[in-house]
DNA sequence: CTGTCAATATGAAACGTTTCATCGTGAGAA
DNA sequence: TTCTCACGATGAAACGTTTCATATTGACAG
């Protein structure tokens, strides 16, 4: 390929004081900048550093030089002197799952106010595809890393110097920023419960996830406490297991529809929307009206989720929040928590009601 | 921050014949890997770099003392040397988009296994913002560049030694990976007419971009054509604008559908699966059932398109191959083609059916 | 034995920064 | 006048590669 030459980048001829670089048809280099303005290639950079222990007259002189040739440090130059990149690798098992675009969206934004790019790499939930992704990421200096793992235990290569923070799901040795699951799933009970249900589903995700068990759980103890207070009210909440996706909230969702309608639930709680949505389909196949038949409560609050017929009532993640507090972790100066906790909170949309015995 | 140290690097204390290197605490560089080996550290590089022109035996002890030392190239040295970068500039209006999303999940898959990397961009669909975005990534030197282009001219710091194609958006002067979206919206209509419609709706995407024009006007040609053949049996469409969002679907399918019965739409096409899950919607709401009462023809076929209710009958996309391309285009040695046109294919499900008063 | 040539290995330069020890310079103090 | 200092600017080293012009072989032909 010619190498092919930036317009920009033309000297207005040879008329001035200073004796004309010689590269004049590469891109400028602090070299030039220094020969152009009369000074050293050290001074240049410290203007640029902004650094006090230069002249107002040289700074000025440099800084025009600088806009005239349209000089642009190299970002190579500087990572290797460095030896640190302003890149921040961001890995997630999935980008097509829109909990993940959400938080790369919301990384994104944050990252490239503050001059940083963001690498994105997949895992496609394979623990094996993880850490040769995780890798080659630190083999690029990352300024930080944020990682939601699929695997939980740590592996040699990732005992490293930069900082990672991990999201979503917990990483031994990591510090983790997520939403508080178990009260997650503590509310989504407890709404169906003060609706007036009383035979409960809830479609979990893989149980060798951290994050499901907690949904599940909080789900379950807000059960118990309610077994408390009401003896002999209460009847057993049907538990299922599959995948947070659509799919298997399909699947899920005709098995436990498909059950005599004395013992079927008349409310089912999921570990997320796309469960929660596929569920919604397969009500809608079996001709289980929701929500007057059936009640639903997702969980993250994804776009879809008020789109969706009916509109999602579900578990909110603030993800803006998540990925604000990432970014903060892995760039901030200051030590890292071993945990930041947030609320989750219950958005009440169309897909739930009172059962309709009551 | 405290250096931290990489483990892996520990020497196995200094019996060899070699002499120790000095640097044993930090990530070892080619130089030790060359005084370890007893070779100079132009020889590593060609090892490295598979040159023929370097004998067995050397080969071998530096191929051994690599992995001894656990040495790992340094990507920043070699980058500046080489005046360019592995990775990839991905730069997309919405990374939320299930579309894009999809695009960037298959860029990535098959640029990490060609050994590059990805770097994201979101623009927001903001002109301003795309400028700016892909400015600093130019900075970064990458190896090539994929766009999905909101503004449609380039601007003077686009004039670039590296390799661009464009994807979905023309943008003058680069390559373009696209379907062929005249024929998708023609699909679209015929199908619709020889289920027997005839009283047709289409809502369009932003009229300022190109792809939403060309789905139009494919749409368009085949009524056009169908009026040649089928004198006086032929009602003009009813033809709105919007986004490509959900949003949009649902506020226009809501203006399409709140007409009398009479000249209400028997059926609908849309310029994205998005605006057609957002129409579903709409229909929802005012009890227009589908397809008995309203046949929907969405346009790109996201994953999501097969879990809506009814399942969306679509205009697919076959985005793995634009990926493929896009990244072919990118990284490949041989000149670029003006335009890869891709063919749309209908997929038929279940929102689309014969007119009810047929 | 000498000259040539191919095959390999070497050493140094170069890529574009940042940083640090050093050097000039002029002002104020002795 | 000379010494000391602070201030500002300089020059060179260093970051880890790749590459290219040399240097060192050994073999083989004349």
């Amino acid at each position: 390929m010619p190498y092919c030459v930036d317009p920009l980048y033309e000297f207005d001829s040879g008329t001035d004081l200073e004796k004309e670089t010689g590269a004049s048809r590469l891109n400028p280099t602090i070299k030039d900048v220094a020969q152009r303005a009369g000074v050293s290639v050290g001074t240049v950079s410290r203007v640029l550093a902004k650094n006090k222990t230069v002249s107002e007259d040289i700074r000025l002189r440099v800084e025009a030089t600088i806009e005239a040739i349209g000089y642009r440090p190299n970002i190579l130059g500087r990572s290797l002197r460095l030896n640190k990149t302003d890149i921040i690798g961001l890995v997630v098992p999935d980008i097509t799952n829109p909990f993940f675009a959400e938080l790369a969206k919301h990384v994104e934004m944050l990252a490239s106010a503050e001059g940083y790019s963001v690498l994105l790499a997949n895992t496609h939930d394979d623990p094996k595809a993880e850490k040769q992704q995780i890798e080659t990421l630190l083999g690029r200096l990352p300024a930080g890393l944020i990682l939601v793992p699929v695997s939980n235990s740590l592996f040699d290569g990732m005992v490293t110097g930069t900082r990672t923070v991990t999201v979503d799901r917990p990483l031994s040795g990591h510090a983790l920023v997520a939403v508080d699951n178990r009260r997650g799933g503590y509310l989504a009970a407890d709404h169906l419960l003060s609706l007036g249900h009383r035979r409960l589903g809830y479609i979990s995700g893989p149980s060798s996830t951290d994050v499901s068990a907690e949904r599940r759980d909080g789900f379950l103890a807000r059960l118990d406490a309610f077994r408390e207070t009401h003896p002999g009210e209460y009847v057993a909440p049907q538990l299922v297991e599959g995948h947070f996706d659509y799919r298997s909230g399909e699947e899920l969702g005709k098995r436990l529809l498909s059950q005599p309608l004395v013992s079927r639930p008349t409310a089912i709680a999921t570990a997320s929307d796309q469960q929660a949505i596929g569920l919604l389909r397969a009500a809608g196949d079996m001709g289980v009206r929701v929500p007057s038949d059936l009640s639903i409560v997702g969980f993250d609050d994804i776009p879809l989720a008020s789109l969706v017929l009916p509109r999602l009532t579900t578990i909110r993640q603030p993800i803006d929040e998540i990925a604000r507090l990432a970014l903060e972790g892995v760039l901030g100066s200051h030590a890292l928590q071993e945990e930041y906790k947030l609320q989750p909170v219950l958005i009440e949309r169309g897909s739930c009601t009172k059962p309709a015995d009551l």
